[in-house]
DNA sequence: AGCACGCCGACT
DNA sequence: GTCGGCGTGCTC
């Protein structure tokens, strides 16, 4: 009788596979372990076992296992759960899960390594020049990989190639397998214990009189054994006697010193002493208070607390009461938030039991923290982290805290699983029968419905820490100042003005403007023509720093033209602005004063963020421009003035949620401004200051406008009324996306009558050369999720089987945000 | 997804 | 004529 078991591959496909094991293997694996498998005629993939069992398929032979990777399952069951439930709710393959989830180095991949073959005797002759060419490397380097053969030939396809050479023995291949992650290793001395004892001692210190060297290094060697009990590292031994490994090498060698090698955990906090946390005010205290009485009976929490009103330290007190339970906290941030202000904060209070998480760690990071989260280590207690750490393997979770809750960013959109870190948190704490906090000065509308409803537990704090005051918010009306000629560049001069107040008080400014680049079009005075992108339907942004043209869907750029394409005329003009020509104009109007710059353009690079945070901070920048990443938890102590530079291009945004965004974006922008005791100033600059969003805005009302938007949100069919799936047809073909995507709306149609929108292109129907087309499914309340799901899958099944429309992409988005 | 297999145009 | 382009289908 023999064995088998199903495992999920790393690709997106919606079957499993199962392969055969032999007994002893059926004994040893568990589900979460990793086996490689062959895949298909060549590759080599790490499959995750799902289920150990006897049941043999029926219309085809299983494979064997190449072997098992793994000692102990690396992912629980609790995960293997919530895996099933991201693939069912979100639409995507097992697979798709898989590799999301895992760090990087936990998939492994084989590649195809091709080696000289010894022994055969080759006539150079019948070579021709790209074989000889693979021949000749091979005379200098044992080994070559595909992508080198690619380089060495210059060209994109070299398996037939490869074949040749196969066949003309000059070659072997060989399938490598290989993990990626490496354990950091350290080199480590110590004494030898044959002078452990006082007259050896004395003896051998005596016999080193001739090698000054290696004394001073051995007594540096008992300093550091004195002082701490640890091990001596030889990197840091070297450093502090200032000599080298040579000498160090020769202690060895004399086995004075003895060597040995320690697997090091890359994350370690070298930080000072851990503070307590802070006292709360009265205000804090009743919110936790409410928040610890909803969560006797909830589950999920929503605290409403304006900008500034110490959400963080709440926080902080939930946190000790989770670890006081020996529980662990997962705390979700957005990217863009998950700064070092913040860290350096929580550091300062949980030291190292704080694991942060987040995808600009290296992937040996990623594994340690995986690890230590997994081995529920004190260090990994708390794991701070982007929406890809409710991946991690908890073993008990007690408590997530979903900060800036209602962030878009925290919906992942491309590739699949498109999955929403709060709502998939939700369910990953209900597998630990954990809590839920969600934070948010500005609640997503789905968020703040639930909590009114009663699913939620709902929790406000409306007054800012030390009683500062809520910024004085001003709509300044472009219109009229347009007309009476009071703008200079984009500048009102009321703006001006406030900018000028501040700046003389030497205090900071930050100005917000939600589009990078120049000026979004560049169009010809004469004929009209604006530039396009060769890939996408869009018109080129002019960025004058590079003097480029460049797409912002694909990345395509050319050269700033000095005439027009069509018709050669040399009047160019810009239409539109951006955070590029703001600066610009700043450094004209005040050219003594330093101005930055934070967009996408200029934090590229590890670091570029941090040092344009830091340099704000500390004051080497006065006036700081930017788009919505200035909006994420930023606390700048001597920002007195905000100013909105054009506040409509977020307003006519056409999708539902357009409005809910432009509110939440300017009331988290103003919440920048005077976190002092000083008032702050906030600006908005608009043609609409009559708009129902800008009033709402300039009196903090969140309340009245959660009440219009679900009014408009009931009476248009849009969440939290109704759910949304999004299905968007890709291909490069435009007829046959069009065909297809119409094909898919009449069958879903038949099905969920008037609840199917579209098909429609989408108002940028080609990008990277794909032409676009999507269909909107409006689930009402009460129609079943599972059901409807089931339904879409048979109806996408059979679509795939039809020829004509084979290669059209279908993109699934639950939720679309 | 990734890769093999199979069919068609542009070059030696 | 071949080389190499891409479309089609399959993977336990």
């Amino acid at each position: 009788m023999s064995y088998f078991i199903d495992v999920i591959l790393p690709i997106p496909l919606q079957k499993s596979f199962t392969y055969q094991i032999n007994k002893e293997e059926a004994v040893f694996l568990q589900p979460g372990m990793r086996v490689a498998v062959q895949f298909g005629k060549t590759k080599v993939y790490a499959a995750l076992v799902e289920r150990v069992h006897r049941e043999a398929p029926v219309v085809y032979e299983a494979k064997d296992i190449e072997h098992i990777l793994d000692e102990e399952p690396i992912v629980t069951a609790e995960q293997l759960a919530l895996w099933d439930w991201i693939a069912a709710y979100y639409m995507c393959a097992k697979g798709e899960v898989m590799r999301a989830a895992l760090p990087s180095a936990f998939l492994l991949e084989s590649e195809t390594i091709v080696h000289k073959k010894e022994n055969s005797e080759i006539i150079e002759t019948t070579l021709k020049d790209d074989e000889f060419l693979v021949f000749e490397a091979l005379q200098y380097q044992s080994v070559l990989r595909i992508h080198e053969i690619a380089k060495i030939v210059g060209k994109k396809t070299v398996l037939p190639l490869i074949k040749r050479l196969l066949e003309k023995e000059v070659i072997t291949v060989e399938e490598e397998i290989y993990e990626q992650y490496k354990p950091k290793i350290v080199r480590c001395v110590s004494i030898h214990e044959q002078y452990q004892e006082e007259t050896a001692l004395q003896e051998l210190l005596t016999s080193l009189t001739r090698a000054p060297k290696q004394k001073e290094v051995l007594m540096h060697v008992f300093m550091l054994q004195s002082k701490s009990q640890k091990e001596i590292r030889v990197s840091d031994l070297i450093k502090i006697s200032g000599t080298s490994t040579v000498v160090v090498n020769s202690l060895i060698a004399k086995e004075i010193l003895v060597a040995y090698e320690l697997q090091s955990d890359r994350i370690q906090y070298n930080g000072g002493e851990v503070a307590t946390s802070k006292k709360l005010n009265e205000f804090q205290e009743k919110a936790l208070a409410e928040i610890k009485h909803v969560f006797e009976e909830k589950d999920v929490c929503l605290l409403h607390g304006v900008t500034s009103s110490g959400k963080t330290e709440i926080y902080v007190k939930l946190i000790e009461a989770t670890l006081a339970q020996n529980k662990q906290v997962l705390y979700l941030l957005p990217e863009i938030a998950l700064t070092t202000q913040l860290i350096v904060r929580l550091q300062a209070y949980f030291g190292e039991r704080l694991t942060v998480y987040h995808s600009k760690y290296s992937v040996n990071e990623r594994v340690e923290a995986w690890n230590n989260v997994k081995a529920n280590k004190e260090k990994a207690q708390i794991v701070i982290g982007a929406r890809s750490s409710i991946f991690l393997p908890f073993t008990d979770l007690g408590l997530v805290i979903v900060d800036e809750e209602h962030e878009g960013s925290f919906k992942q959109y491309d590739p699949a699983p498109r999955y929403h870190a709060r709502d998939t948190a939700i369910v990953l704490s209900k597998l630990f029968r954990g809590k839920v906090l969600l934070g948010s000065a500005t609640p997503a509308i789905e968020s703040y419905f639930n909590a009114r409803n009663g699913k939620y537990g709902l929790v406000e704090l409306m007054r800012r820490h030390g009683n500062v005051l809520m910024p004085e918010i001003n709509l300044v009306d472009l219109k009229t100042k347009y007309k009476r000629k009071e703008v200079t560049g984009h500048f009102s001069d009321t703006l001006l003005q406030s900018i000028r107040e501040a700046l003389k008080e030497e205090e900071q400014v930050i100005l917000f403007q939600n589009r990078r680049g120049y000026s979004p079009v560049v169009e010809c005075n004469t004929c009209g023509h604006a530039p396009q992108c060769t890939n996408c339907d869009v018109s080129l942004t002019y960025h004058e720093r590079k003097n480029q043209l460049r797409c912002h869907y694909c990345g395509y750029a050319i050269a700033m033209l000095h005439k027009c394409m069509a018709c050669g005329s040399t009047e160019l003009s810009t239409k539109g602005f951006g955070t590029e020509q703001i600066e610009k104009e700043l450094k004209e109007l005040f050219p003594d004063k330093n101005i930055g710059r934070m967009d996408q353009d200029t934090t590229r690079g590890k670091h570029g963020y941090e040092k344009i945070i830091t340099k704000f901070e500390n004051g080497d920048i006065d006036i700081l421009v930017g788009t919505q990443m200035l909006s994420k938890g930023l606390d700048f102590r001597n920002v007195t003035l905000v100013g909105v530079m054009n506040a409509d291009n977020l307003l006519n945004f056409p999708d539902f949620r357009a409005h809910e965004r432009s509110y939440q974006l300017i009331q988290q922008v103003a919440g920048r401004a005077g976190r002092t005791q000083k008032r702050g100033k906030v600006l908005i600059q608009t043609y609409n200051p009559y708009h129902q969003i800008l009033q709402q805005v300039t009196v903090n009302d969140y309340l009245a406008m959660f009440k219009d938007q679900i009014e408009e949100r009931k009476q248009y069919k849009y969440p939290p009324f109704y759910r949304l799936i999004k299905f968007t047809g890709k291909h490069k073909d435009y007829n046959r996306v069009d065909e297809a995507v119409n094909w898919l709306a009449t069958s879903f149609r038949n099905v969920f009558k008037q609840h199917v929108l579209g098909p429609e292109f989408p108002p940028v129907s080609r990008i990277r050369n794909q032409y676009h087309k999507n269909i909107l499914i409006k689930i009402p309340q009460g129609q079943s999720l599972d059901k409807t799901k089931e339904v879409l899958g048979k109806i996408l099944t059979s679509f795939s089987s039809i020829k004509e429309f084979s290669g059209v992409r279908i993109l699934i988005n639950v939720d679309n945000y």
